[in-house]
DNA sequence: TTTCGTTATATTTGTAAATACATAACGATT
DNA sequence: AATCGTTATGTATTTACAAATATAACGAAA
C-alpha cells in the first residue's frame, strides 16, 4: 500500500477566507440552481450555513460574487456574477494542478 | 489589496494521517531536543498532545519514524531514524514547491 | 533501593464550532 | 390582501475537539 498526498487550497484577503473548496462547491450549486435554498438542499447542508458562507464571500471579495432577490416570483433567488464565475474557474485551474503536481512528488516519498 | 493563496499539504496511509505540517514541526523538535517532552514544551503544545501525534505518526508509517526509550540516564529520550529525517526532508520540499507553484498562480486570480 | 526525568496512558474539564430550530422580511402573482 | 418560496437573522443546543489533570511504568545511576 503506498501513501497518498492531499491539499487543501484557499484564498484569503486580509484575515478572511474568500474562497476554499467547500465555498467553491456551493458557488457551482447556486450556479446550478438559481437558489441559495437549494444549493444548499443539494449539499446536505443547512440554509443557515450556507447563507452564511455566502455572505462572508461577498463580504471578503473586492467585487460582488453573487446577486441575490427576496420575494417575488418564485419567491426570490440567488445568481453568480460574471466575476463570480470566473473566479471559481480560476479557483479550480489552480486547484486541479496543484493535484497533479503532488501526486508527481509523492513518488519521491514511496520510494524513500 | 490582493488576495493571498495559502495551502495544507498531508500524507496518508488508508484512512489514518502519517504526516502534516504540525506533526513535521513536532519531529523538527524532537531531532533538536532529543526527547518528547522538550519538544512538546519548546512548541507551546502539552506531552499528551505531541505523544498522540508521534503514536498516529508511528502507528501510519511503514517504518519507525522515531525511536522512544524509557528511564535510565536522563529519564530516556526520543530520537527520529534514519527514514523519518529522510521524511521531514522530502515533505518540506514538497511542500515549498507547492507554495512557489501557488504564489504565482494567485496572480491570475487577482488580475480577474 | 531511592531518585530522577522521561515515556505512556486514562480521565476529566473546558471551549469553540457545527448543527438545529425558530421567525421575520420580502415582493410578484393571484 | 392572502399566498408562496425565497432570503435574512437570532438564539439555543448539541457535538467535537482541545486542554488540563493525574498517575503509572521504566531503568540507569548514585
Amino acid at each position: 500500500m503506498n501513501y497518498k498526498i492531499k491539499s487543501r487550497i484557499w484564498i484569503e484577503e486580509g484575515d478572511n477566507v474568500l474562497l476554499g473548496e467547500g465555498r467553491v462547491r456551493l458557488l457551482k450549486a447556486i450556479d446550478k440552481t438559481g437558489s441559495l435554498s437549494k444549493a444548499a438542499k443539494s449539499l446536505q447542508i443547512s440554509y443557515k450555513k450556507a447563507w452564511t458562507l455566502i455572505d462572508a464571500v461577498n463580504k471578503s471579495s473586492r467585487q460582488p460574487v453573487t446577486v441575490t432577490s427576496i420575494g417575488g416570483k418564485g419567491g426570490g433567488g440567488a445568481v453568480l456574477t460574471e466575476y463570480g464565475k470566473k473566479l471559481i474557474i480560476a479557483f479550480d485551474e489552480i486547484n486541479k494542478n496543484c493535484w497533479n503536481y503532488l501526486e508527481a512528488q509523492i513518488e519521491k516519498i514511496n520510494n524513500l
